[in-house]
Parts: C-alpha cells; structure tokens; sequence
DNA sequence: GGCTATTATATGCATATGCAGCTAATTGGA
DNA sequence: TCCAATTAGCTGCATATGCATATAATAGCC
C-alpha cells in the first residue's frame, strides 16, 4: 500500500498538519538549500561563502567570542565549530587564544577578516536586496519573527 | 571601525532589513539547524536521518522519479541526489533502474523502503506534533506557506 | 544522415554538519 | 585537600551539499 493512499484511510490524521507533506523539517531544508545558493552566488565576487560571511559578522558584531557562545550565536552544535573555523584561520581572517578559563578559546576576528567582511557587505546586501525586491521588506520582518519563534520551539 | 559602529554612522540603510542581523539567509539557516537535530532525533528510533525520510517519503508520495525530479521535488542540486542515493540503495532502501530516456535513471522506493517509511511514520508525527504543540497548527499552516513563497522568490 | 546544442547524470574537490566519545580544566562537596 | 561531577573543546566517523567539470544520450537543424 502506498503512503499516498494511507492518507485517505486509516489514520485520519493526515490531513492536516501531520500531512507528511506539510513536514517541517523539509519546508525549512528546502528553503535553507535555496537560500544559501542565492547567497553564496550574491557573495561569490568577495570570496566568501555565506557561512563564512555570516560567521565573520557574528564575530565583527559582537566582540571576540568562546566556541560555545558562536555556536549559539548562529544555532549551531559546537562540535562544527572548530572545523568552521579552520579554514577562516588558515586564511587568518580570525584568530584563536586561550581564554582565562584555560578550557575555553576566544574566538576574534582579525583585521584582514574585519576588512574582508566590509568588503563584502554590499555583496550581502545586493543579495539581500534582491530577495526583498520580490518577496517585500515588511512581509520579511514578519517572517523573520516566526522562524525565531519557531526556533525558540526547538530549544535553540 | 567595528561593523557595528557602521550601523550608526555612514550607512542609514544597515536600520531595516539591510542590517546583516537581519540577514536571511543567517535566520533561515539557524532554523535549519535546529530542524535537523529536532527531527533527527525524533526519527532515530527508526534507523532513518530527516532527510533520509523525506526522500523515502518523496518517492512513496510521488512515486518513481528520475534524479532530476527527485532534486526538484526536495530543493536540492542535482549532483547532491546520486549521492543521498548511493546510501538508500546500499540499505536497498530504494532501487535505480535506466530510463527509456537513458540519460536517465529512474529511482524507485523498494517494498523494504515503504515498509521502513511507514515504520519511521509514526515518530515523524510525534516529532512534528511536539512542536506543534508548542508553535501552534495554525501558525505553522501560515508559515509554511511564507517559506514556501520566499523560496519561490529565490528562483527554487 | 550527420553535426551541434542541449540535457541528464555522475565525479573531484572543498566545506558543512552532528553524534559518540575523548581529554583537559574547573567546580562543588566532603 | 582530594575526588566526583560538570563543562569546554576537539577528533573519528558518516553523511550532506554545491560548483566546476566530464561523459553519455538526445534533440534540433541542415
């Protein structure tokens, strides 16, 4: 039997919210896989990928950071953090130094990040802007709310 | 000059939707995240990942698709699918035959695949229903509809 | 029919992602 | 002071992801 017709017979459930079409882990994956295509093209021209944009400006908002707090700062598990961060270390767009607490490691963005991260910001907002052309600025505040009120459903 | 000085000074767009704190792709890839872990979890018990259901599930719904419809129907690049594939096939999970076009392949889901899917069913829903319960149904009917729209304005 | 343009899929490369489990450092209590 | 429990970060493993590029097959034009 397929799950198709599942649907219309025993577990009557399924036709609402608990449609596996209506799937929220798939409505938001096939949003991310869109959103990070467009970003990372937008940000191609300034050598960045949108992840490394988004973790230098996390860095350049909000000061030199542990592992631990980046890995809130963009709802991440703090395992992929360090492996993150190889890579924009050996570009040395930031560095690493023991904390005072000596099982932490402060995170900073270096110059040449800080540098690199307001070259790249038009090409951010070029992208940005390109998305909030067509889908509307105030219907993207909107959004923007519930994804994090979502988030703050899943604990992170 | 930290970016977060150039907020107040040279740049009066960075006040809105231009600021990168109120970056989309940053928002959307942060609930990504959370998703993952949420639904991973959730679905654990059935030996399947998130995505790995949702192909499962994809191909049940849809039945037999080529690469290209199967990257069409979950958002994600082609060159990513034989490699999603290659995992399901090796579970016999599901089976690739050649098209009559024979660039093709034809992807189908195998009886231990639907039985697998249907098994993982129930721990789907319980996952999307503990969320639900604390976002509400008729709000998330509302946003996916929006995640669905802004991703159409993303071309995908 | 034969040549070119297009299309479908796959592979090399680099990066991203999280879980399980590890080590080192700190904290809290006896 | 010493020891157990906790915490911070890291590594092995498996999988995911897309771009550039390659290959095979088809479509379109002459």
């Amino acid at each position: 039997m397929a799950i198709s017709e599942m649907q219309q017979s025993g577990n009557s459930l399924q036709t609402g919210v608990l449609d596996p079409r209506h799937c929220i882990f798939r409505s938001v994956s096939r949003l991310a896989r869109a959103v990070t295509v467009s970003y990372d093209a937008a940000l191609k021209p300034s050598g960045l990928s949108a992840g490394q944009f988004t973790t230098l400006m996390t860095l350049s908002l909000n000061g030199p950071t542990t592992v631990g707090d980046l890995a809130r700062l963009i709802t991440a598990n703090s395992t992929t953090i360090p492996r993150i961060l190889l890579v924009l270390l050996q570009r040395q767009l930031v560095s690493s130094a023991p904390g005072e607490d000596r099982r932490q490691r402060i995170i900073s963005i270096t110059p040449a990040g800080a540098r690199l991260a307001r070259k790249a910001l038009p090409h951010w907002e070029c992208g940005q802007r390109e998305v909030l052309a067509r889908f509307d600025s105030a219907r993207w505040s909107g959004l923007r709310e519930e994804l994090s009120a979502l988030r703050h459903c899943l604990g992170a």
